[in-house]
RNA sequence: GCCCCCGUCGUCUAGCCAGGUUAGGACACCGCCCUUUCAAGGCGGCGGCAUGGGUUCAAGUCCCGUCGGGGGCGCCA
């Protein structure tokens, strides 16, 4: 049975490197028929929050990664991973430590080495120092012994890796405030959790000689695991804050689709081999597999995400996008008339989703077709607001005015027996006409604009132009 | 510094495991076409196997070195 999890720290936002982490692994999981667990590492007390694991669960509904179990917080098993801890220590795997994070790092300071490993002073203590130090009343950290040996591992992606144990340092299992380090409470939980699979980012290779060595010390069989090459930034270093914005919920607020921020991670570091651009999610599970994720780091790239923003909307039917489109409309103002005339919206999503490169700019669309108290754009009106528009608009109004409803077809024909009847060019009736309906340079094919806004609408707009708009 | 990992167009990648194609696609950029505008689309251009050696009839593909890049070296996760 397949279980893997997703196992995030509520330090910080869930960034993009953490959303594909999350992502790969829900893909495995459904892939492979298993289940997809999701576990909260809240043992940093100092630097985790509650606002920040409730953050991180939106962002994960965001991008439809539902998961089957959890959300467990390890903050609530501190018990179960003291005991394990004092378990090694009593079969001699382990040992009480009592320097002080002072004394060790003028030990390191001493050594002068950046690779200094801590000296096993405490595992050499005599009794009489150590009872010495109990009734001092000294806080005492657990470290794990590392015993000598090889440790190897067949990563699902990097193949074989092997570390020297002698490059491993006793690492501290159970702090001095008694709180388990992420390599116990990982190892316990994903040991009790029967989790099958750890699938996470290349910064864990290195702990993973550690996390072997303490499941076999338990006795219990470790796990496979499979490091995901690390996202970075332009300047090729790890993705983080000096980038930009690297927390999902951001992007989301920018107006990027879920499914374009899923095919967009999806496809860093993996591919289907296929030449297309985006998946359903349905076709990414179909075709996912962890023996086509690639070793090397990818280099996020924003444009390319905003590239697949703007495909897979024009991609989706407007049911799909008003979902994650209605908070846009809110924030412009017209949510309700907009929830008030939903089949009409559709429609007009439906026109403007093929030239619209995110959610915001969509919404701020759309409200030209909703309001008409729109302000002409000075740059449309410089351009196509010239002489004999204003007339050519007066004579187009009343040929649409006399007709008893106005379709695309209708509309051009009308517009281009007129233009001929005026010895002008199409485009001298075409360009007010824009400016009249929607008061911008740049629209949707007008005559599709027409049929959508209604002859009523269109008069109305018509009317207002002339009414409003210089005479030139 | 030490340890581990990686290296195909500027970027994401196919091809590598099971050597034999003019090294394919996409983003970005530049032209042209289409066209009522802007996109989209179509056609074309630009541009790459880090490097040296070895194995082989044949190396992007297998092996070694070099160089380059990344990560780790916490009582953070």
């Amino acid at each position: 049975m397949v279980r893997v999890r997703f196992a995030p720290s509520p330090t910080g936002h869930l960034h993009v490197g953490g959303a594909r982490t999350a992502l790969f692994n829900w893909l495995f999981a459904r892939k492979n028929g298993g289940k997809f667990v999701l576990r909260i590492e809240d043992t940093d007390v100092e630097r985790s929050s509650q606002e920040m694991s409730f953050e991180i669960l939106q962002a994960l509904r965001w991008l439809r990664l539902e998961w089957d179990e959890g959300p467990t917080y390890q903050s609530r098993r501190l018990r179960l991973y003291r005991r394990m801890a004092e378990r090694l220590v009593e079969e001699g795997k382990a040992y009480h430590c009592y320097c002080t994070r002072e004394e060790i790092e003028e030990r390191r300071r001493a050594s002068g080495k950046k690779a200094w490993k801590y000296d096993r002073r405490c595992l050499h203590l005599s009794p009489e120092e150590k009872e010495r130090f109990e009734r001092e009343g000294r806080p005492k950290a657990v470290r794990f012994l590392v015993p000598p040996g090889v440790t190897e591992f067949e990563d699902l992606i990097l193949g074989r890796v092997s570390v020297k144990n002698d490059e491993i340092e006793d690492f501290v299992l159970l702090k001095s405030d008694g709180y388990p380090t992420y390599h116990l409470s990982v190892v316990v939980d994903d040991h009790l959790m029967k989790i099958s699979h750890v699938i996470r980012g290349a910064d864990h290779i290195a702990n993973t000689p550690k996390q072997i060595l303490l499941y076999r010390a338990l006795g219990w069989e470790p796990p496979r695991f499979a490091h995901l090459p690390l996202i970075l930034g332009k300047d090729r270093k790890k993705l983080s804050k000096r980038h930009g914005e690297t927390s999902v919920l951001a992007f989301k607020e920018k107006g990027i689709v879920s499914l374009a921020m899923i095919n967009f991670l999806a496809q860093l570091s993996w591919s289907p081999g296929e030449d297309r651009d985006f998946y359903t999610m349905e076709e990414l599970v179909e075709r996912f597999s962890i023996d086509r994720v690639r070793k090397s780091n990818p280099v996020f790239d924003l444009d390319k995400l905003a590239w697949l923003n703007s495909r897979v909307l024009s991609s989706l039917p407007a049911e799909e996008i008003w979902p994650e489109l209605f908070p846009f409309l809110e924030r412009e103002g017209i949510g309700e008339e907009a929830e008030a005339r939903k089949e009409w919206v559709f429609r007009v999503i439906d026109l403007v989703k093929e030239r619209s490169r995110d959610l915001l700019e969509m919404a701020s669309k759309i409200k030209r077709y909703l309001r008409s108290d729109f302000e002409y754009a000075g740059d449309a009106l410089k351009k196509h607001w010239k002489e004999g528009a204003r007339e050519g608009l007066r004579r187009l109004r009343q040929v649409y005015a006399d007709l008893d409803s106005l379709d695309a077809a209708r509309a051009e024909a009308v517009l281009r027996s007129l233009a001929e009847e005026m010895g002008v060019k199409a485009g001298k009736l075409i360009h007010p006409l824009r400016i009249a309906l929607l008061g911008e340079r740049v629209s949707p094919p007008i005559f599709d604009v027409v049929e959508v806004l209604g002859k009523d609408e269109v008069i109305r707009r018509i009317d207002r132009a002339l009414r409003e708009l210089p005479d030139v």
